[in-house]
DNA sequence: CGGCGGGTTGATCACTGTCAAGACCGGTGG
DNA sequence: CCACCGGTCTTGACAGTGATCAACCCGCCG
């Protein structure tokens, strides 16, 4: 089935952009649902870039790969997110992106998506508005790896994917963090072992909860004062 | 004068999404050569974005300002930027910009650019161009902020300086850093020593030279091994 | 001349990276 | 059903780095 007019994203996602009566022109080119599984890549760091990606469920990772084999996490993804849209400008992947546990994703060629545009006005519209968005979403993150503590830095990485999260599901207490403590680090910019012990610090203070990956937020305003010492 | 075909950045700036016979109706809208003087705001925070700006010479900054007083750098500007992007979302505006020392920029309003929009869709083409490297250069700063140490972080960032405006003027070892340690410390997440000391290991080790907030790069790709020791 | 803000340098201490060991969990195979 | 194993996560000990506080230098301006 490819129709958006059932999904329950479509009204912040590209969809929006259309009149019920055109919008099967975008459905045309867009193909939904598809299934990732963990650890499945999107693609490839310097492939070329055809493709945008919507989540639908699940989350993914945008990697950069060094020379040296190691892993630099550029951004977490969750539902709702466009993933590859810093892409576009050079045509080429600056990432490779891939699924955290089983995902459900759609895709759009961005030349198509540049055809739409020359007919939709609004869909450029819109898509500098969730460029701008995204934008944001990038300078909170620069906020958060910009803290001096570590707990400050976990923290506000909590309150920002809650918020993230809460604007999709309006669920901003139950985190599914479905992430390794390797990838998070590398995220944030500490070491695995402490991202170990700021967890420790925050459920001892009691605004959390934690079982293995999943985080249960318990106290968001205690969260906050926790993301602004600094 | 406001006509942009005589401007060296026109290639790359706006204008570069119109034909000649066209242009006039970009310059119509826009005010071009504006001066702003040491720490002229070109806008405060939260207030309703009208404008999108492009630095023509000298720098910018923009900042949060903190409940406390104290402040947050988001970003530093050069000759060539787009300053406001990400207020375009949500109508308005997410941080402060001001000048550091004598600048020169144009200004033009958003919803006149909307218009344009309509009419010129390469105008739109070019737009997602510019948004799109521009979460380019906030990737890139995460990969700065995230490293673990003092040195890399300060040496990558002034790799991605240089970079930068290589791009325009191509200028690559000279750089201009008209903002005071304060707030490169913000925006590195480092304190204020911490970035004089980084500084004095770069100039020991001889691939940098300063006087005041003038940098000479000697040696690139030492530079580079600096910032990516980690 | 004296004050002031910005920048550097030195001394100290807390924090976090590193290394090592142990705990936990899930999966596999007997 | 249980023992074993691998990977992931946590905890502990220690060392190195950077934040903090203080002193000093310098250029600028009244």
């Amino acid at each position: 089935m490819s129709d958006c007019t059932h999904c329950a994203l479509s009204a912040t996602c590209i969809p929006a952009a259309f009149k019920k009566a055109t919008l099967f022109r975008f459905t045309d080119i867009v193909a939904t649902n598809q299934t990732a599984t963990n650890g499945e890549v999107l693609y490839q760091q310097e492939q070329s870039c055809r493709y945008l990606y919507i989540i639908k469920s699940g989350s993914f990772k945008t990697y950069l790969t060094n020379a040296d084999g190691s892993e630099h996490i550029t951004a977490f993804h969750l539902p709702g997110d466009l993933v590859g849209l810093e892409n576009i400008s050079g045509g080429v992947t600056l990432s490779s992106a891939s699924s955290l546990g089983n995902s459900l994703y759609c895709r759009a060629e961005y030349h198509k998506l540049g055809g739409l545009r020359k007919e939709f006005p609004a869909l450029s519209d819109l898509a500098i508005k969730l460029y701008s968005e995204a934008l944001q979403q990038a300078q909170n993150l620069h906020l958060c790896t910009s803290k001096q503590s570590a707990v400050s830095r976990l923290a506000m990485f909590l309150v920002l994917q809650s918020t993230r999260q809460g604007r999709v599901n309006n669920q901003k207490t139950e985190l599914n963090l479905n992430m390794s403590r390797q990838d998070l680090a590398s995220h944030l910019g500490l070491a695995v072992e402490t991202i170990s012990r700021s967890y420790s610090q925050l459920i001892k203070s009691g605004c959390i909860e934690k079982s293995n990956r999943l985080i249960h937020i318990l106290d968001l305003s205690l969260l906050k004062k926790f993301a602004n010492t600094d």
